[in-house]
DNA sequence: CCAGATATATCTTTCTACGATATATCGGGT
DNA sequence: ACCCGATATATCGTAGAAAGATATATCTGG
């Protein structure tokens, strides 16, 4: 299971959000850490709506001005599906058993592994 | 950083290792729930090699029959560089980062996230 | 003596990450 | 009034890795 489509799921479940806003969202929280840019989001929000995990919906945002005659920016809202939120308690349960299991292989090594806080 | 050069660095720093012993280790250890295959691992461990962070040193495996003239089993084992022992620290200290960083966002959702310990 | 385990290695297909690029709109500053 | 940066979605091409299949050779138990 990918890290990044459980990020993705998770942001969705917690409130609806289009893609601009979820890689905003990502940014923030991981402090830049993560990047899930357009070419790695888009994709993968439409593998997500694929496989039904989540359910997309068009906004049109008018602008504030009123000499403005455009078609306005184009928003497409993503909501959790239930099949969806069955997805990320499934993928938040194996992501706790992969940490897990990572964590006994660190911890294996003697004098490989280093301590929790390092001094 | 691949979760997977983490166990195998992880695996090697504790004790030198050739690749089909790193195999097993890891089935065993994690309970098959990850499968380190020959066309996964062969190309990871060259990958190591090539950046350095694992020396190879064939060993060859004589027969225990008398009557055996052959050259013998080959063994190519691997042992953790200095550079590579750095890289494993950095990768255990990155792997905590990440994974404290996760758990940001599964406990952010006030109903997404399940619970530590599922009922 | 043979089947299965041990042991390393490559091939090909498939998927994904990611930088670059394209298109279009909104909003604030000058 | 106008421009620039931010907002917003989407695709393309490339590069890299995962994984099943396959090849080769040896050792061991029955």
């Amino acid at each position: 299971m990918n890290p990044l489509e459980m990020i993705v799921l998770s942001v969705i479940g917690e409130a609806p959000a289009y893609g601009y806003a979820i890689t905003k969202k990502i940014e923030a929280r991981s402090e830049n850490s993560i990047k899930a840019g357009p070419s790695v989001l888009y994709p993968l929000l439409k593998r997500l709506e694929k496989q039904g995990y989540v359910s997309p919906n068009w906004e049109t945002v008018r602008s504030e001005r009123t000499d403005d005659d455009s078609d306005g920016r184009r928003r497409k809202w993503y909501r959790l599906t239930p099949k969806g939120q069955r997805r990320l308690e499934q993928a938040i349960r194996s992501h706790r058993a992969h940490t897990a299991m990572l964590d006994e292989f660190i911890n294996a090594g003697p004098g490989a592994a280093i301590e929790e806080t390092s001094p």
